[in-house]
DNA sequence: GTCTATAAAGCGATAGAC
DNA sequence: GTCTATCGCTTTATAGAC
């Protein structure tokens, strides 16, 4: 391994570290003595490779669009396989992200508030979530008719579906189980009121 | 004013301050000497009233709950005066409460993630949306029929679906107009299948 | 490039005056 | 009950050794 490829190395165990410290603790309650010890090392590797801790909280939120990239494109990649029930695929898709990665969420929360708070971030969180968003867009389009509403439009409805809920599930588990994820994502396509009632 | 009648208002004086400066700079980033001096005393009043800022913020946690429930009853009877079209009129006042106050959904979140990350506040979070989500339940059934899903079910997905929408609509208004907010409602109880195409 | 030691600042909380 | 002054701890960031 070469001088520049154990830099990265580094680097890169930081921006994991950073993210699940964060993620637990928040932006000012995570440390960065606490961050560099999750990855191994300590501050003094931490300043050689970042300015420091906000610099480091901002290379996350814009590194992090690409993992969020790379979960979108195997979400299209499953809803293609399992073409039978598409809509079915993609919450039983997400509700397993979800409750697999528990930092996920809080992580997401943290950005949010930041770029809340700095307004000279929001564009770049904006942008974090342009990817996976359209990539959801595309399966859309892909999977159902959308009537004429744009798949854009649709996708962004669909996002913060789920965005709620899984937080609600997170607060209180039993009022939001996999299965309310399938059902409001089937309510939104074809209505309430064209549900079999099974009361 | 009677002593006990000051120093109540002295409480109530530093909880609106906390909520304020909590919103704005998070659990950690809020310093309880900001929190003092925005309510209009020194820390002494602060630590007088209160064991410390966890407690403070824990207390601010349970009262919001309150505020909640009048905001609820008053959705209630927005939707009952104006039952020509509730679905509307229910969406509209809350994007109208969202954009109106710009620190409710950031505290929100704040104390989302404070219960995320201390489990034993989790239950008085839970406790906390209670009411609100029973005003909605009950707003719900007196006003569309919901073919046998439980209101209670409904007004999960809607809370979830709103939550979700008013963040986006924070970091990317143009992508969540308010009219979004009423079509989404629409669409969910009709189906996007059964939207008159107008493309 | 990473570690150890330290500087400088900010924080929550307490004590005593009024 | 509230304010002022201060303690003690934690934190970010830097400097110098290796």
């Amino acid at each position: 391994m070469s001088r520049a490829e154990a830099k990265t190395r580094t680097r890169e165990l930081l921006l994991d570290a950073a993210a699940l410290t964060f993620a637990r603790k928040g932006f000012h309650g995570a440390t960065v003595d606490e961050i560099a010890e999750a990855a191994g090392f300590t501050i003094g590797a931490l300043y050689a490779n970042f300015e420091g801790k906000e610099q480091l909280f901002l290379e996350l939120l814009s590194s992090r669009a690409s993992s969020q990239i790379a979960a979108a494109e195997e979400l299209v990649r499953e809803g293609a396989a399992t073409a039978t029930d598409p809509l079915r695929a993609i919450s039983q898709y997400l509700v397993d992200l979800a409750d697999k990665d528990a930092d996920f969420a809080p992580l997401q929360a943290e950005f949010w508030l930041y770029a809340v708070r700095n307004p000279h971030v929001l564009d770049t969180m904006a942008e974090q979530m342009r990817e996976p968003h359209a990539a959801l867009a595309r399966l859309i389009t892909e999977s159902v008719d959308t009537h004429g509403v744009p798949p854009d439009t649709v996708a962004t409805v669909v996002f913060a579906l789920f965005q709620g809920l899984v937080r609600r599930r997170r607060v209180d588990p039993a009022s939001a189980p996999p299965e309310l994820f399938a059902s409001a994502l089937q309510w939104l396509f074809t209505g309430i009121e064209h549900t079999e009632d099974t009361s």
